[in-house]
DNA sequence: CGCGACTAGGTGCATGGTCCACTAGTCGCA
DNA sequence: TGCGACTAGTGGACCATGCACCTAGTCGCG
């Protein structure tokens, strides 16, 4: 269902083909959803099949033919709909916490394994969070030739708001490892 | 794959039915995992087929028959397999934040509603989790009659870490909300 | 006496998501 | 000359999840 609306979202900024589709994808929405590309282009036909997008084949010589989906009406207000709907509950499913709860069947030296690749993994997270939000800040400031200028200050703000989330959450889990490597590996 | 290891996990505590198995799930590590009794059924059956686990009927009068399943040395061998297995790459899904980014279609109260909706959803996950926090500590200071007092200090150090997890992400996500609200509500 | 909750164990189906491979041509690098 | 990467789109298999439904007896409340 969300990834629906996801796709739906990314059009409005303009139309896209399956595949400028998961470039757009994951240069923007990535880092708290993903979507390979056979989703992407089953997505994409779905959409259409509801009649929110309409799809123009613009052939090209020497590559396949371009689809170029554009989002219609009903669309847009497909996507209205659902950002006025209620909030999904959601269902965390952390493996890494999973492990963690269990890790008493091994030693010590394992339970330091795992919190360390849990920290290399938040670090991870960290850099690359960072990165972006120096591009999209760059972007605000300058408007470089980004396709996603397209947005107004206002989407700019709610994407950096996104952003800040991912790297406040990668902060504290960086925090709580050094707690809980204290604490239980004492 | 992690339901299985999760379920093996909890099997290690002691030998349980179906029945059993999802009161022990809800009451430990549904804060990091959902599962509904399907798939607990489902999965318990798998973990049988691949000799991880055995069964034995144990009949009863007036009630049907209890399925007591106990875990393998085979069973004890993988759980520790996949202890020790490279952690898996978490790819975060939140609806929430999809619907933040693309909130510009909205109007400033549709973003306030959506911030507020989420905001309940954190003091809610909060209050759960520090309910659950202090059953746990009750249970370590005094050990009262609770099932799960067969694991040791370690396992219930790991098992409060899991908590604290969860506590600082739910605290983390209210001051990103302040913080996002003063931002995006001008 | 009926209703709902609890104990105990499932099945079936639809949807969603992941993985892998395939077609088919272009371009650049070594 | 071959290898890999890029552009563009598809097909099929499989796994996981969620929801609804079913059997069938017990017990307590009103």
């Amino acid at each position: 269902m969300v990834l629906r609306f996801l796709v739906l979202g990314l059009l409005t900024l303009r139309p896209m083909t399956g595949y400028d589709l998961k470039r757009a994808f994951d240069s923007s929405v990535r880092h708290f959803w993903a979507a390979d590309r056979s989703q992407l282009y089953r997505t994409l036909a779905a959409i259409v099949d509801a009649g929110l997008a309409e799809v123009e084949v613009v052939p090209q010589e020497s590559y396949p033919d371009r689809k170029v989906h554009t989002i219609t009406d009903a669309g847009r207000a497909a996507l209205r709909d659902w950002l006025g709907s209620p909030l999904e509950a959601e269902d965390s499913r952390e493996p890494f916490l999973g492990r963690l709860f269990f890790a008493d069947q091994v030693d010590d030296a394992g339970v330091a394994a795992l919190l360390a690749a849990r920290r290399a993994q938040a670090e991870e997270t960290l850099a690359a969070l960072t990165a972006e939000e120096e591009r999209v800040a760059a972007v605000l400031a300058g408007g470089g030739p980004d396709a996603d200028r397209v947005r107004g200050t206002r989407g700019l703000a709610l994407r950096l708001a996104t952003l800040r989330h991912g790297l406040a959450h990668a902060r504290t889990e960086l925090a709580w490892l050094d707690e809980t490597e204290r604490e239980v590996l004492a």
